[in-house]
DNA sequence: AGCCAGGCATCAG
DNA sequence: CTGATGCATGGC
């Protein structure tokens, strides 16, 4: 076992570690919630890694305290580790200047709003695979249901793992473990109904070499999003969370149910003739580097708002009760 | 009971 | 090109 802290000369600005987590990013699954610290695992060709990790202090001045765990009896690169988390936490993008940078907005509806969620960080994956996956699997899904199925997935095809302190784990699947699969049997383990089809058909091509996850943070934002809109099962929407979570390009804004809502409301108030893609465009034309950052902040404010809620109801028959 | 969830493929016009 | 519809599942 290994342990080390990550202070203020390894985080650019504040953190909240559990709004992070718990923020429904795609990256992965939601790290879990064990007593006062939340636990992840990842692999590396040198062998499997299981950290726990604890917010010390404030959001404003906070760190990060945390232990690592090996495969069986190995202990663990801390350098590695250490590298790990600074990477997937993003802990080297300055939100300060983030926060600044919303103040100069000439007039923006959103900008004393958004500076107002301190600490929200973009996460980044490791596993481009297993970005790509879980961003099919959010489509049309709630969070809670796309994090149980990406778990039972890794339950029934992920290989297990026993860690230094004796407890097993599971990594997330290869693409060649679900390669394998039929959509049936996929379907029946994990609950993902007819996106069992994207995945295994996704797993193929990158097994085959069709899709090169890897190759594709060499292309510019357009060329990337070109090759991944080829898939099966990914659409604007799931391009753009790979391409932001996946491939770390800020300056892609998802477009999910949430930003359309809150973005009609907030930039264009009474204009009904906007597209999801028109949204998209304008977030990353506004903001730039930073409209994924924006597109972060702007899904928690509105996802955390009882007033935000659908607003096109398909109409009922009107009923009578006896 | 029905609407909804970090949408997309498909098809009609 | 735009707009409508079916889709699997389970929470609320």
């Amino acid at each position: 076992m290994i342990e080390f802290k990550l202070d203020k000369n390894s985080i650019r600005g504040p953190v909240d570690l559990r709004l992070t987590i718990q923020s429904g990013q795609t990256a992965g699954p939601e790290w879990e919630y064990v007593a006062d610290h939340f636990v992840d695992s990842f692999d590396r060709a040198d062998g499997a890694i299981k950290f726990e990790i604890t917010q010390v202090g404030s959001t404003q001045e906070g760190s990060l305290y945390v232990k690592g765990f090996g495969e069986s009896c190995h202990e663990p690169s801390q350098e590695a580790l250490r590298q790990h988390i600074i990477n997937v936490l993003r802990l080297e993008d300055d939100l300060e200047s983030f926060y600044q940078y919303l103040q100069t907005l000439p007039r923006d509806p959103t900008s004393n709003l958004l500076a107002q969620i301190k600490g929200l960080r973009l996460m980044r994956a490791e596993n481009l695979f297993e970005c790509l996956i879980c961003s099919l699997a959010s489509q049309n899904n709630s969070v809670l249901l796309w994090n149980r199925s990406i778990r039972l997935l890794e339950k029934f095809y992920g290989r297990s793992v026993r860690f230094e302190d004796g407890t097993i784990g599971r990594l997330f699947p290869t693409p060649e473990s679900l390669a394998k699969l039929k959509p049936r049997e996929l379907n029946s383990k994990t609950s993902v109904g007819y996106r069992a089809k994207y995945f295994i058909k996704a797993a193929r091509m990158v097994r085959n070499g069709d899709l090169d996850l890897e190759h594709l943070r060499k292309l510019d934002f357009q060329g990337a999003r070109e090759s991944l809109l080829e898939v099966l099962g990914v659409g604007p929407k799931v391009a753009d969370c790979f391409l932001l979570y996946g491939l770390g390009k800020t300056e892609a804004a998802p477009v999910d149910v949430w930003i359309d809502r809150i973005a009609r409301i907030l930039y264009f108030k009474r204009k009904r003739k906007v597209t999801r893609k028109g949204i998209g465009d304008f977030l990353r034309e506004t903001y730039g580097a930073y409209a994924g950052y924006v597109q972060l902040y702007l899904f928690h404010y509105a996802r955390t708002r009882r007033i935000i809620r659908p607003s096109k109801r398909k109409s009922r028959d009107p009923r009578v009760y006896a």
